[in-house]
DNA sequence: GACCGTAACACTAACCGTTAGCTTTTCCTA
DNA sequence: TAGGAAAAGCTAACGGTTAGTGTTACGGTC
């Protein structure tokens, strides 16, 4: 009785979370992320900056608005994961389908913008680590799975180490391929 | 044409540098590295603040002073290594040596400070990056080893991750090793 | 020994991301 | 429809960082 669907306040976050995020990133691409500051933002979209802050942790989380997705889907492939599939495939799926993601058409821009600044890089780079934590987390409760829980935490850094190395690649997807071969001998190392 | 080594000039801007660094230190173990100001490190080490940004790039610069050598270790463990050793086992040294350097006596007040702050997390994470990218060029360069680029690049990854994996581990030295052999079935996967 | 170019340092004043403190608006629910 | 809470707003600041502009001190040269 407590869930409520109709929800017009909901609808109303999630339409202010959009225009920031969608004026932040029309405004970054055409003036170019370092070019562009906070209040600027805030004015285009018609809030206040502390409104914005109060969606968004920081600037550079503006341009990662699907990082919670990725987390789930990371943890999902290996927990949603066919009963009889071993962890390495589902998790070279999961990556490809992420790679292909940011490799499609219309992409390229943002990732020559993210490409172009310090401060974006590093935060990529710091959010992986998070997903990095997740999935070592999904895979060691996974019960079929009998490895030490250091194996757990390398294994999953490894697989996570594939989606840069694939997306700075010429061929990305031949990329993911390659890494995971090696990806999978660690893992069967670790047995 | 000959470098200089007695120049008084050096010899101050090193002193200067120095004296910037042990204050920093200094105060950020006695009052916690969130609650000292760049002005306070400035007063304190008696120079300005634009001086201290030129010897160091960021705050976060000061806690990790020794970056650079941490780079060019790793990088000379695989150029300088005997030329019959292979590299994993040549790697393996000089990580198990950058573990016992973080985890010796004295060095876990600066290691609890940096596992209390985001920003000397993030910072670790994003110098870490650096060194992987370093480490890939000088095993791209070795001609005894014929692997592709990319595996290069993988495996320099893969052997960085090593480093924290073993530090926040309970037995950071058995850590090393265990990560290690699943290091090298992923190098002999790229064969 | 005087001279000049330059590296190191200093000072001011800002910029920019971010946050705290507090008020106003919106809208769910009872 | 009133009460209360979530969302949004405003102001003002804090702290890291940089630009602009001197000033000093050293090193090589004549």
């Amino acid at each position: 009785m407590t869930v409520q669907q109709s929800g017009r306040r909901e609808r109303k976050k999630a339409a202010t979370r959009q225009k920031i995020a969608d004026t932040a990133l029309r405004l970054f691409l055409e003036r170019g992320y370092d070019e562009v500051g906070i209040r600027d933002v805030a004015a285009e979209a018609d809030v206040a900056v502390t409104t914005l802050f109060s969606h968004f942790a920081s600037k550079e989380a503006l341009v990662f608005e699907q990082d919670q997705d990725f987390e789930q889907r990371l943890a999902q492939a290996v927990t949603g994961r066919a009963p009889d599939e071993p962890l390495i495939p589902a998790l070279r799926r999961e990556i490809h389908a992420l790679v292909r993601h940011c490799t499609a058409e219309g992409a390229a821009p943002i990732w020559r913008m993210i490409d172009g600044s310090t401060a974006l890089r590093e935060y990529e780079e710091s959010m992986r680590l998070r997903h990095a934590e997740s999935l070592a987390a999904a895979i060691a409760a996974d019960p079929r799975l009998s490895r030490t829980a250091l194996a757990c935490r390398t294994i999953a850094r490894f697989a996570i180490d594939a989606y840069p190395l694939a997306r700075e690649s010429d061929e990305p997807e031949a990329a993911v391929d390659e890494v995971f071969r090696m990806v999978e001998a660690a893992w069967d190392a670790a047995a």
